[in-house]
DNA sequence: CTTGACCCTCAACTTAACTTGAAGGTTACG
DNA sequence: CGTAACCTTCAAGTTAAGTTGAGGGTCAAG
């Protein structure tokens, strides 16, 4: 079958087509005579395959080192090694995901739980403190002399402000 | 204090600190007659911030347009509501996660779980099918064949093969 | 013979978030 | 004076996974 109908078949696009076989995802493709590529049906099967292992997070370098030649020779232990290993993968990034949203979800709390007597600058300050795990100073003179303390630590190579 | 300084005590690079100044994240740097940026001691926490939202999810793009000008003047309400956007966020990609492990996992089971009487190829084949939900046929005749069917659904605009 | 649907190649563009490099000014030390 | 450690700008490179466009063949129908 042409490309058109093998992109219709899979939903993929042209170019995407050729660039998987660019890519090396594809293993020399027919030509017709007039240089038409052309293709076996199990392509269809191919390209849903890759489309369905980027979908698990694969990434196109992976599954081509992956992908046998032949459709029906696997290397079984490689394949079942990085399967482990991009569910371990998955289960790590899921593990910072946890922690982000947790973070996310605290810091709304903190931010509505302002205290009635406390001044949106105060609250801000409180909050911006817990986030960075820090003190947060205050302003207390004009601003515009802030970190203009000059000469402090002479010490060879380089200088405070 | 200078950019080297600032980059020591946030662990950025120089690059990436000019970079989020040409970015707009770093509102107009002052410069000594020399033309040597000079930076607030607030920099520092200000970097920090950023890098703190970007470890959450939040793109520079995000952070940008959630950054007040001022450290103690936030838009309380758009922050509000993106935190709470971007908690979304996470859950659905929690979702995919979800999803992907599983099919990873069962995926996994499936190959392992061959019948000692089938043969590699017949249980590739199997495996095959499941995962992508549809029949795959075994190539029957001499290969080479396969998807040579000419000549079928003549309807116009394209032809098979 | 023209029109429209196909197909081809190859180079350049896209996005995000930076990095790298070239070419050069500034400052401090010895 | 040299040199090392700073600092400057600006352009171009990086990665992934494609997309877009220019310029040009092919093929069947009307």
């Amino acid at each position: 079958m042409n490309i058109g109908e093998l992109a219709r078949r899979t939903g993929l696009t042209h170019s995407r087509i050729r660039f998987y076989e660019s890519a090396g995802l594809l293993k020399t493709v027919d030509r017709r005579p007039n240089g038409y590529r052309t293709y076996p049906v199990e392509t269809v099967l191919v390209l849903e395959l890759i489309a369905t292992a980027q979908r698990a997070g694969f990434s196109l370098d992976e599954i081509r080192t992956l992908l046998p030649p032949d459709l029906e020779n696997w290397r079984h232990d490689a394949l079942i090694e990085a399967l482990h290993r991009k569910v371990a993968e998955i289960g790590a990034l899921q593990t910072r995901l946890d922690q982000s949203k947790a973070q996310l979800v605290a810091l709304i709390d903190e931010i509505e739980a302002k205290p009635n007597d406390m001044d949106c600058t105060a609250n801000a300050r409180r909050v911006l403190s817990n986030i960075l795990g820090k003190e947060v100073e205050r302003p207390t003179m004009t601003a515009g002399d802030v970190g203009r303390r000059d000469k402090i630590k002479p010490g060879r190579a380089h200088k405070t402000s």
